[in-house]
DNA sequence: ATTCGTTCTTGATGTAGGTCAATGGTGACC
DNA sequence: GGTCACCATTGACCTACATCAAGAACGAAT
C-alpha cells in the first residue's frame, strides 16, 4: 500500500531506498469500510490522510442540522482537519468513506520527520498547501457570485472524475444546492443538446 | 514603521536585536495612497504585505464585471495574492488600499531568511496558513449555507472592528450580497430593538 | 454657496432556487 | 423473490434576494 505513496511521491520528485525506509516506518497503514469514520468533529484529531484507494470526505453539520461537504478526497489525495496536520486540535469536521478505502495515516511527529529528512516532501507540501489555499479562494467568489448552474457546470470541468463517483446529493451538498436543483439542471442541459 | 512590526511580533515571541536587525535589512516600507494599487490581477507577484498602518483589501473581478472581495486587511495583517509568499506567479487579485496606509513588503527571499533564522517566525507564519485555512472553510460552509442576514451577524461578531471602517457596498461585496441587502437588514434589526 | 460625486435608503417588481409532497427506480438483505 | 431503505425525478408553490429606479444625505472641490 505504501508503493501507492511513493509512486504519487514519485511524480514531483526521486525518493532514494532509504527514503522509503523513513517513509514506512512513520507512517502507518489503516482500512476503512464504506461509511466508516476516520474522525468526528469535536475529537481530538491525530491524523491527516493519504487516500491510496477509494474515497473519503470531509463535512461538517451545521446548526439547522444539515450536512454540507467540504472537500472530497479520491485516491491520490490527502484529506485532514486543518491544512496540513497539527495534534492536539480539535477536530472541526467529520470525515468519513463514502467507498471502502485504502489509506495511509501521517501524524504530527511523522509530518515532522518528513519535513526535515525529506526535501522533496516540504516542497510538494508547501506547493499543496498554496494550491488549496488558492482553490478555496476561488470557491468562495464562486459559491457567493455564480448560479447553481454555473458552479455545477466548473465542478464538471474541474472534477470530472470526482462526478462519477459520488451520489448526487452529496455533490448537491458540496456545491450549496439541493438534490432536486441538481436534477434540474442535468435535465435542462440534457434537452439542450 | 518597523517598530510596529516588532510589536506585532513580539505578541508571539521575543526578538532579539540581532532579530530585529535582520528583519528590517530584509524587508521593505511603502506608503499608498487610498486608491492606490499593490498589485493588478495577471502581474508578476513579489511581495506579501504587513499592514502597519491602514487599511487594505484584496478583490476579483468576475466575468460579468463584477468586484468580490476576498479579503479586507486592517492594521496588523497580512495580504498576500497566495496563502505565504512566492515568487513568479501571476497575481489572481487586485489589491489596493482603501485608506492611505503604510505597508512592509516581503518578498520570497526575505521571507526565506527570516523562516531560516528567526523560529518563532516560522511557528508564527505556520499558526497563521492553519488559521486562515480554518476561516477560509468556515467561509465557504457559511456562503453556501447561511442567509445574507446570518452572514452579516456572523461578519460583525468575528470582526466588528472592520464593520466601522469599510463603506458598506465594500461589505456587500465580501459577503456577496448587495448594497441594497445590507441597507434593509439594518434597517430591520434598528426596529427589532 | 454650489456643484458634483459618492454612499445610503426605500419602494416596486422579477426570478433562481428552496421547500414540500408524490412517484418511481434500484440495490441490499432476509 | 419480496420487502425495505435509499436515491433520483418531477410538479406546485413560496421566499429570499437581485434588479431597476428614484430620491436623500453627506462630504470634497471649485
Amino acid at each position: 500500500m505504501f508503493e501507492i505513496l511513493f509512486s504519487y511521491f514519485e511524480k514531483s520528485f526521486s525518493l532514494s531506498e532509504a527514503d522509503k525506509v523513513i517513509i514506512s516506518s512513520v507512517l502507518s497503514e489503516r482500512k476503512l469500510k464504506k461509511g466508516e469514520f476516520l474522525q468526528r468533529e469535536g475529537e481530538i484529531v491525530r491524523y491527516g490522510a493519504f487516500v491510496a484507494k477509494g474515497f473519503l470526505r470531509s463535512y461538517v453539520i451545521d446548526n439547522k442540522g444539515k450536512e454540507h461537504i467540504v472537500q472530497f478526497a479520491p485516491d491520490n489525495w490527502w484529506i485532514s482537519d486543518k491544512a496540513g496536520i497539527s495534534e492536539g486540535i480539535k477536530a472541526s469536521f467529520f470525515i468519513d468513506a463514502i467507498e471502502d478505502s485504502d489509506i495511509i495515516l501521517c501524524d504530527l511527529a511523522g509530518h515532522l520527520t518528513m519535513m526535515s529528512k525529506i526535501p522533496g516532501y516540504t516542497a510538494l507540501f508547501q506547493a499543496g498547501i498554496q494550491k488549496r489555499a488558492a482553490a478555496k479562494d476561488k470557491r468562495i467568489v464562486h459559491s457567493l457570485s455564480a448560479t447553481a448552474e454555473e458552479r455545477y457546470n466548473d465542478f464538471l470541468e474541474t472534477y470530472p472524475s470526482i462526478v462519477q463517483r459520488v451520489p448526487q446529493h452529496m455533490l448537491a451538498s458540496y456545491l450549496g444546492v439541493t438534490p432536486e436543483t441538481i436534477s434540474r439542471i442535468r435535465k435542462l442541459q440534457s434537452q439542450k443538446k
